[in-house]
DNA sequence: AGACTCGTGGAAAAGGTTTACCATTCAGCC
DNA sequence: GGCTGAATGGTAAACCTTTTCCACGAGTCT
């Protein structure tokens, strides 16, 4: 691997000068003695070293991703907006997942310090990282958050209580009384904010709100499938059911029909995300739309506003939107 | 953030022994002076700089991944075995999505080496990269591909042609005899092999190879729709359907619906890969499974090897798995 | 002629680490 | 008292880059 004193033999230069060219910096290259230098570096396929420059600059032009789980459809499409902006800007990005294992968190963010990371964006896990988010704080990172608004970094939020209004108020308005609901686990913010949005949503719509038609999974269709078939099993079964998200909704669909009942005709299912499949679901799913590109890309912004011009934009929101398709219907 | 230094002068030691504690060389360190040690670098929070020791090790403990795209939940979980490999034995992980452009992956092929990355995993992607393959061979770099066997780097493969024949022998034992196949785009080596495995599962069984039933789509639920709709208003319609993954086998899925055909009662129709949500999906999915978790974590240990102790093992090839669920019935 | 600008060279510092080499110290031992 | 071995110090090189400072030569302008 060629350096940048290879270069400058080559070119009968000093590694002023070839820096100078490299870094397009301000002072002046004769256009002649520019041109053998690029002759040069092409021909040995020079490429400044990053690690150097990084040691230097105290600039890696590299942030960090620390999410629970990366095979989650969500958190894909989140990690695509942000690369796609991140690459645009010439940022690499590693990426990081955690299980929801609060170790492998703490153990990220030191990683990431070693290795000079310009930022961090942290997305999803349970709340009792309050600690690993004074470990953050202390390290005085630049960190944006998204989806979570209880740690005072720059955060990118979603509108998860207007969705899961604009959810209920579907249903209620097709003539749902009895609105089972399959939660998040506790702990997560995300998950709460959704649940306070239903039962909101259902008091305020007139309902009651019942706890026993309330369960807690854990965001994958397996949990989405039992907590299903146990709301569907009780007594008094719901007519309707509004899944956290869409893995959870899918995996509920799944009992109703284990259970010999008809989606939507026997049971109507809301899911929250929309993720890409979701419309491809037969039926195809209602759901509550989430902007997850938009947030990784916006994270991604933010971060990039707080690395560069120390520009600190507290939080951004964004708004979710009613998918109506096949899995609900009038009850 | 302190350095290697401080830790020495607030234990009363020489960075030398700092260093010997840290890595735990081989030099004996009084028990007392390493205690001392390890209470000033918890003290002051020391991390040594990864960047300069990247600098002088010439090895960053960190690897790259590219492929077209992690919102593609195949790559997502290919990229989640890699990543729990790589996790456990320390190796951070970097990821570019291409969107198969070439321009992207030669980008990031440099990117990697200014990096210096200590090796590559090469997943997806279209064949004319002979071009970037050979970037890659000029640089040495330690790389290892997933599903492509046209280049000699070491490969995980999988036997797409022996699933595509799992499949094909399935349909034509529950008696489908007319059964269309919607592939992968030209120029992909995974494409092309479950295409001939298609055809050569057709002929060995005694069926005719007709082109006309035969599409090659993008892989994208989108493209499963289309060429699904195409097939399906055809003079002569099939009466099973096979999907080179299950995406397109679920835009299929929902062609057929929209014709007013039920599945599997009208059509039966295979997927391939066996994605998270294909057993969710309704009639959950008759699929060809791909241990992608497995090809991922293969792949990464073949590029461990390569690195650490040079040993070039030529490939590994999985075997896949016939699904049978829901989609499928006796014609 | 003297002053000035332009393009470039040369040298050095800084960034933080590992490792190699040698020197030194001290304790224990013959 | 002198030797040995263990533990540690001190120093320097190496990794590669960017940037700064100063100098210098050649040409240009007044």
């Amino acid at each position: 691997m060629s350096n940048i004193l290879d270069v400058a033999l080559k070119a009968r230069v000093s590694i002023a000068t070839v820096s100078r060219v490299v870094n397009k910096s301000l002072h002046k290259v004769n256009r002649e003695t520019r041109e053998r230098v690029l002759a040069a570096i092409s021909e040995l396929d020079y490429r400044p070293n990053a690690l150097a420059k990084g040691l230097l600059m105290k600039k890696t032009m590299t942030i960090g991703i620390i999410i629970p789980d990366i095979s989650n459809p969500y958190y894909a499409e989140i990690v695509r907006g942000i690369q796609d902006v991140a690459d645009r800007e010439g940022y690499a990005v590693t990426l990081h997942n955690t299980d929801n294992r609060q170790e492998g968190i703490i153990r990220y963010i030191y990683l990431l310090r070693e290795k000079a990371a310009d930022g961090i964006i942290f997305s999803g896990g349970i709340i009792n990282g309050q600690e690993t988010l004074s470990v953050l704080k202390e390290l005085r990172e630049k960190v944006v958050v998204i989806g979570r608004h209880d740690v005072d970094f720059p955060a990118v939020m979603v509108d998860n209580v207007g969705g899961m209004t604009q959810a209920v108020e579907h249903l209620i308005e097709i003539g749902h009384r009895r609105i089972g609901f399959i939660g998040g686990p506790d702990g997560s913010t995300t998950a709460l904010d959704r649940l306070t949005g239903f039962r909101e949503a259902v008091t305020g719509g007139g309902l009651t709100y019942s706890p026993r038609l309330v369960k807690k999974g854990t965001w994958n269709p397996e949990s989405g499938y039992l907590l299903g078939t146990r709301l569907l099993k009780a007594r008094c079964r719901p007519t309707a059911i509004i899944a956290a998200n869409d893995q959870m909704a899918f995996g509920a669909i799944k009992a109703a029909k284990e259970l010999g009942l008809t989606v939507p005709g026997d049971l109507a299912v809301v899911g929250f995300d929309n993720i890409p499949l979701s419309s491809y679901f037969n039926p195809s799913l209602t759901t509550v739309e989430i902007p997850m590109h938009d947030l990784g890309a916006a994270a991604m912004e933010m971060l990039l506003n707080l690395i560069s011009k120390e520009s600190f934009e507290k939080s951004r929101l964004f708004e979710t939107a009613l998918r109506i398709r096949g899995s609900t219907a009038k009850a």
